[in-house]
DNA sequence: CTGTCAATACCGACCGGTTGGTATGTTGCA
DNA sequence: TGCAACATACCAACCGGTCGGTATTGACAG
């Protein structure tokens, strides 16, 4: 009676992801319970750890969406070698526009990256810190060519950029009046008119 | 016996604050037992519900200091009523100096923001709002008198400043190369050397 | 086409441990 | 004597995770 068992198996890992990541979102990941989870996927728990081993991996699991996107996106943009603005502009527009596409998972990544150091995690942590050094790497090198003007630290242009994409769920409204192209746009020219300003 | 009862009167109320202010920067609020707080207090379950009504007073009570202090600076620079430029760079400074002092507190509240809509912090997040509208009012007045470029809106301005300064705990060391005045610095010359720019 | 069987997908009751919070002292000072 | 300032013992609820069981499926044999 009802739907067969099979008819939605790819489907039930899915709605499991979905759920946590929602949830995650909203509430944070220590807050939300397990059984939250199962009850908002229309599973039980056992049908969730059959499929992940712990908590946890929930987590992991959105990690590695977020993350492998952007690291892939990131080596794309870089092997086409172009000259540093264009290559700034590019990270820039991907980073903004793939957070805000993944709203929920990033908000959910970004919310709870610091709640966790253990094992499983720091392969993550190493990729995200890769990925910050590449984009400092850009600046120091097009600075020191005297490329880009010594306005600010590579560091601090960096952490410029970062620091809206990590907050980018506090405000950023997908029905909102900026679509995430525009804000990607607006702050490559913020970032790009200090850089390019000539003293 | 021992310390006489009335000796630390002032002091166990604000060593429960401090020890649950830095294991809730450490491991987070849901992460952090009431239990681990008043052992790191050095008193009991017994003393700390003496003092706060529910371990959400604890976040509560960070808030209002950490805000609070940021809200007094801002009026303060407010009044003055100098230039947008010495204004925002007023700004700039008190937020990322104020934030650098209170390290610890200033992370457990950014970290843990989200995770509260209760009625009680209501009052605390329409404070935040205000600090916010303020700086895009500056900016987005500046902008109207032609003393500030348009290269980015007010909004994504804001957002610049915020979000390095809401991520400022996950990179900053007070023991680092950079002293606190120095990041601030270059953030404005950032910010600034945008918004001043002419086309 | 049918019967067998192992594997997969999933259920739901259950476990030990921990949680925030409280009820009831006990102590020192005014 | 009274009251603020704590300590101690304790609780019901809930937590992440486990486990024995069952329905469904696909492969294969006859």
């Amino acid at each position: 009676m009802g739907r067969s068992r099979t008819e939605g198996a790819a489907g039930v890992r899915e709605r499991i992801l979905a759920a946590a990541c929602a949830l995650f979102a909203e509430q944070g990941y220590d807050a939300t319970s397990v059984q939250q989870v199962v009850d908002r996927a229309g599973v039980t728990k056992g049908g969730l750890y059959h499929y992940f081993g712990a908590k946890e991996d929930l987590l992991v699991e959105m990690y590695r969406t977020v993350f492998g996107e952007r690291l892939a996106a990131l080596d794309r943009i870089l092997e086409q070698g172009r000259d540093p603005e264009w290559t700034l502009r590019a990270i820039i527009d991907d980073i903004v526009v793939g957070t805000a596409a993944m709203m929920t998972e990033s908000a959910a990544v970004s919310r709870e990256l610091a709640h966790m150091d253990s094992a499983r995690t720091q392969r993550l942590q190493a990729d995200w810190r890769r990925y910050q050094e590449a984009v400092r790497a850009l600046i120091r090198d097009a600075q020191a060519a005297g490329v880009f003007a010594a306005v600010a630290s590579p560091e601090l242009v960096s952490w410029s950029i970062f620091g809206v994409t990590t907050t980018l769920h506090t405000w950023f409204r997908p029905d909102g009046p900026k679509r995430a192209e525009q804000i990607a746009h607006e702050l490559a020219d913020l970032v790009l008119t200090g850089l390019k300003s000539r003293p």
